[in-house]
DNA sequence: GCCAACGTTGGC
DNA sequence: GCCAACGTTGGC
């Protein structure tokens, strides 16, 4: 199972609204970047991610599982932009800050720390045990 | 609100 | 195919 992390401005789509879509979880539109649409590409159905506030707040306050595969963007006529679905599994108990990962030993190559506009990425196998840990879940 | 980093666009 | 101009993201 691979892992990602998700990023969103709380105002325009916030943790709170997505744990409200349930088990139905909601459309991933918008991305509208190469990088991040090939990261939804290689999704799978089942694989994790970490719900990431940016601007406001700058903190992973979530967990959430891919519930659809890629497809066409449901907002653009354009063709090259496809999108997966997320719900989500579990709020994490503590957030964890973008400042945490900064100085965490072991999150130094993490891509939210080193790719900060990048908005889908990719999260090893290490860096989610870690950063579930300061978050204080189980993996 | 500012600005650095980065991606995209379009003229040549 | 290069590169300047421009737009967007996101931390500060």
């Amino acid at each position: 199972m691979a892992y990602w992390l998700f990023k969103s401005e709380p105002d325009t789509w916030s943790w709170d609204q997505q744990v409200a879509k349930g088990d139905e979880g909601e459309e991933w539109h918008g991305v509208r970047n190469y990088q991040a649409r090939n990261n939804m590409r290689a999704m799978k159905v089942g694989d994790r991610g970490f719900f990431y506030h940016s601007n406001v707040g700058k903190e992973v306050v979530g967990v959430v599982e891919v519930c659809r595969e890629s497809a066409p963007d449901s907002t653009s006529d354009d063709p090259r932009w496809d999108c997966v679905w997320i719900r989500a599994i579990k709020s994490l108990k503590t957030p964890v800050t973008l400042e945490d990962c900064k100085v965490r030993p072991g999150l130094e190559q993490m891509v939210l720390v080193n790719n900060t506009r990048l908005s889908v990425q990719p999260v090893s196998d290490a860096e989610w045990v870690i950063v579930c840990g300061m978050g204080g879940i189980d993996p």
